[in-house]
RNA sequence: GGGCGGUUAGCUCAGCUGGUAAGAGCGCCUCCCUUACAAGGAGGAGGUCGUUGGUUCGAGUCCAAUACCGCCCA
């Protein structure tokens, strides 16, 4: 069968990826559900970090897919039982706005239809669009076990849920109460300190005057960047050492239009040289002054409602917009005399991750997890390496955050999501806390009972993520087998979000670690490290790049252009570079099939292997330890740019050339070269495959059929039926032979290098064999050996060329070459230009001049007896073949001039 | 304010356990459409590895300072 000349990704993919699932490839081979289940086998699991299950594929996924397919393929070829459970979340707040916004688009809204119609549209929005984004990780074929995808609303999902929130409730680590939170106006919802990002913005500082109660004309002044959080202000602070302020401190302020009085507090917290060095203390709508509150008793007055609105708090402003009444109170405090200055000043706005909205810290009850006793647990077994983080450096991250945690708002004023299991008695006023739905109060009997509006935030039902999809808390024969998994493979800007917050609810929930290592990847930017953006255009499109390039190149582009938590810088030029990578890998089969015809059907004797045989053997199993080595450190990346160059500059660029002189020797030389071929491109073949697996695995399926049907047919027997599933190449023991090998063939390759350009240089035809007369005492044999393969890859013409010993007379009018110890001549009288080539010669000279130089003062100096003996012999070594050549061009160059 | 990462060829980046005049892809220059591949082949030009100091026989690699860029936390 003639393979296309193209490797055709487009009709390959599909194809195959529906070939691996249909024959149930993605599942563990020992699977608890199974018969024969052995519970001894070893396992490799990995839980997806799920992706908004309406959400659309970027670039983001692909790097995790791949990661996250190549661990998974690697070790089931290795022969574990893996499982890589995929699955989707219900993005509360993403999902919500997009439904929303479609009923906007309606002309209605959420309120308008109620609560229960809305969710009937939310799951009709999520059955309409969930499958786009697995189809699209499909795509990038993804070999999970879609028999157990998974979504966090799903029942058994939301039973996990509700497990934790009542385990933790009961507990007592889970609490209602008001306390400042983040409250984002727009979206109508609490959402938690990690959902809000700081920028610093420019804005201005403004400075008034804070009047002294009781004591006509003297103030504090006092500089703000929100001049309307003055109407719950709860206090003047000063630094209990500011000499300016100290006769105030005890009595009281008066705020500003309001005139109510505030006390003048002392409290360290206050920075002596920051504004004025006293400072405004609004506990219901700052953090830090939340906590200056706590610690002096302060009232908490909130000013703001929760559309931004100013509450009956400010007096006259009530009902003006935060920003309206910011201008309106500065302006009468202007009237008043009150005003001293503003000045512009660049400060840090919290904004909702989500939309951008500036975010209101305000009083809210909320529910909120008691997370310092879950946070010691999470924080040890990091710190005793139960659990690995790759790379390490993130562990301090980790501890950093661990070790300052605060309590985590859960609740959510959303309707989409998992509804918090809470019921309220009108009669008795207690609460019911239920893993079932509860008819009546748990305290009174009271029917009168009503649960809480609220969800609970998305990530509280991701961060059970690695065992509810495994079916916690019921003991089911997944959860036993598959728990704890082994990877957790996710962006490192999601470590806090997620991979905490996991280990904390498995080690508190589940007694169990979530999973032994988490490996961090780092985000994918564009060519120029900028982050994509619709504003800029520098966005690309995953699936238009699989359209045009096809996925193993996206793949490969993916794996090799990253390092452990370092961001990827992405450009569609390196995809092209690895699309010609794909094609490489495709033509380089090709042509090994084409050659299987040629083979004699029998060898007559025992293999004699060629240098060239020998040389790419051992350099192949080089690269299996190497690969072997780099997969335990992850360093996937590497590994691949390690198959990579193998492949092309030592496999298709060498051996494949030399392979066409063997085969046409026939015979045993056929027979042997042709089997080494296969061997060769078969484990190549292996080791790509968890990087590239559609053209690997395309290629592998011609391969072992064309062998079947050849005289090699026996050496595919233990082939598996596909190579998805086939066994990953061992690493063998160095058997001694190797270096000669690698040794001898690098001195033809250099040989070969050194004839091409000078050929090059003198513009000889392509084609035009040339004779050659060569002079190596020590590698003589090697070259008599390998004359044919020297003819062929230097286009000598192999009946004239002279292979001797020694010279006791220089070739006139040849050029006159140097190749280490070896001397070369080509008679190339009518290019050579006397004048050129004493110019050349002496360059070359001067060049190996100044190596033995250097080398000569290294080896005098301290460095032979300070240095391990194999170091210093390689450099002796060179300097020895560095006098040689030395000796040798000085003798050409006294040739050159006699003629 | 605390912490982390980056700084290597024109561009984008590798460089794992320090081993000896630095690698890849793209781009550039010369030649070649040879029966695996022009998405290719052969050859070539191009870098005092941010700066300074230190450790070491030996530093792109380890340590310390420093500059610039970026990120995270407060």
């Amino acid at each position: 069968m003639m393979l296309p000349k193209t490797y055709d990704f487009d009709s390959t993919e599909k194809r195959i990826y529906k070939m691996w699932e249909e024959n149930g490839y993605f599942k563990p081979c020992n699977d608890p559900h199974d018969q024969d289940f052995d519970p001894d086998i070893e396992n490799y699991v990995i839980s997806i970090p799920p992706p908004n299950v309406t959400g659309k594929l970027h670039l983001g996924h692909p790097l995790f897919v791949s990661l996250e397919d190549l661990m998974i393929r690697y070790h089931r070829m290795k022969g574990y039982s893996t499982l890589w459970v995929p699955g989707t979340d219900h993005a509360g707040i993403a999902t919500q706005l997009q439904v929303e916004k479609k009923l906007r688009e309606e002309g209605t809204s959420r309120k308008e239809i109620g609560r229960e119609k809305f969710l009937e549209r939310t799951w009709q929005w999520k059955e309409e669009h969930s499958g786009l984004i697995t189809e699209q990780i499909r795509r990038l074929g993804a070999s999970c076990d879609w028999d157990r995808e998974r979504f966090t609303m799903d029942e058994g999902l939301s039973n996990a849920v509700r497990e934790a929130f009542v385990h933790l409730y009961e507990k007592g680590l889970i609490y209602r109460g008001p306390r400042l939170i983040n409250w984002s106006p727009a979206l109508q919802t609490a959402v938690s300190d990690l959902e809000v990002e700081h920028e610093e913005e420019k804005g201005t500082l403004y400075y008034f005057k804070y009047r002294i109660a009781d004591s006509e004309g003297d103030f504090i002044p006092v500089a703000t960047t929100r001049p309307e959080t003055i109407l719950g202000d709860a206090a003047v602070a000063v630094h209990p050492e500011d000499e300016r302020f100290q006769e105030y401190v005890g009595k009281n302020a008066l705020v500003p239009i309001l005139n109510r009085e505030i006390p003048v507090i002392a409290d360290d917290y206050v920075d002596l040289d920051f504004g004025t060095g006293a400072l405004k203390i609004t506990p219901g709508h700052d953090p830090n002054d939340y906590e200056i509150g706590t610690r002096h008793g302060l009232e908490v007055y909130s000013m703001l409602d929760k559309e931004g609105k100013v509450t009956d708090v400010g007096g006259p402003y009530q009902g003006q917009d935060r920003f309206q009444a910011r201008k309106n109170l500065w302006e009468d405090m202007r009237k008043k005399g009150l005003v001293i200055k503003e000045e512009p000043y660049v400060h840090q706005v919290p904004r909702a991750q989500r939309g951008g909205e500036i975010i209101e810290p305000m009083v809210s009850t909320q529910w909120f997890v008691d997370i310092q006793p879950l946070a010691e647990k999470a924080l040890k077994a990091v710190k005793e390496g139960e659990i690995e983080i790759v790379p390490e450096r993130f562990k301090k991250v980790y501890y950093n955050w661990m070790e300052n945690i605060h309590d985590w708002c859960i609740s959510r004023q959303l309707w989409w999501g998992h509804r918090i299991p809470v019921w309220y008695c009108a009669d008795c006023n207690q609460i019911t806390v239920k893993r079932e739905d509860p008819t009546a109060c748990e305290h009174c009997g009271s029917e009168d009972i009503q649960q809480d509006p609220d969800v609970l935030d998305t990530w509280f039902s991701s961060g059970l993520w690695p065992f509810s999809t495994l079916g916690w808390p019921e003991e089911t024969p997944d959860y036993e087998y598959f728990y704890p998994t082994t990877m957790m493979e996710t962006g490192y800007d999601i470590l806090f979000f997620w991979v905490a917050r996991m280990i904390m609810m498995g080690l508190e929930l589940t007694g169990q670690k979530p999973f032994s290592t988490v490996y961090l990847h780092g985000l994918v930017m564009d060519k120029h490290g900028q982050k994509m953006s619709k504003t800029k255009g520098n966005v690309i499109d995953p699936i238009e790049v699989m359209d045009e390039m096809g996925t193993d190149a996206l793949r490969f582009t993916m794996l090799v252009g990253s390092t452990p938590g370092n961001n990827t810088n992405i450009s569609l030029e390196k995809v092209k570079a690895n699309r010609n990578f794909a094609n490489k890998v495709w033509n380089a089969g090709r042509y090994v099939l084409g050659t299987l015809p040629d083979a004699p059907s029998a060898p007559r004797n025992e293999p004699d292997w060629t240098l060239a045989d020998s040389w790419i053997w051992a350099r192949l199993q080089q690269l299996i330890r190497s690969v072997e080595r780099l997969f335990e450190n992850h360093q996937y990346g590497i590994a691949g740019r390690q198959i990579y160059d193998f492949f092309w500059s030592e496999f298709a660029d060498w051996y494949l050339e030399i392979s066409k002189e063997q085969i046409s020797r026939g015979g045993d030389h056929a027979y042997y070269t042709i089997e080494t071929l296969i061997r060769v491109l078969d484990i190549s073949l292996r080791l790509l495959h968890p990087f590239t697996p559609y053209v690997t695995e395309e290629l592998w399926q011609h391969l072992k059929e064309a062998v079947e049907g050849s005289p090699f047919a026996d050496r595919v027997n233990d082939w598996e039926d596909a190579l998805i599933i086939a066994s990953w190449p061992e690493t063998r023991e160095i058997e001694g032979w190797e270096a000669e090998a690698v040794d001898n063939f690098e001195m033809i390759q250099e040989m070969v290098r050194t004839i091409r350009n000078m050929r090059a240089e003198k513009n000889v035809q392509d084609g035009r064999l040339i004779p050659a007369l060569i002079a190596s005492t020590e590698f003589a044999q090697l070259f008599k050996q390998e004359k044919e393969i020297l003819a062929e890859l230097a286009q000598l013409d192999k009946d004239q060329i002279e292979i001797r010993k020694e010279l006791d007379k220089k070739p006139e009018g040849h050029v006159a070459l140097v190749a280490g110890p070896v001397e070369i001549y080509l008679p190339l009288a009518d290019l050579v230009d006397p004048e050129e080539e004493h110019k050349r010669l002496h360059n070359e000279l001067k060049q190996a001049e100044g190596q033995i130089q250097r080398l000569e003062k290294l080896i005098a100096g301290p460095f032979s007896e300070k240095a391990p003996q194999e170091v210093v012999e390689k450099e002796k070594a060179k300097l020895d073949s560095y006098r040689e050549k030395a000796t040798t061009i000085r003798e050409q160059i006294e040739m050159l001039k006699k003629a």
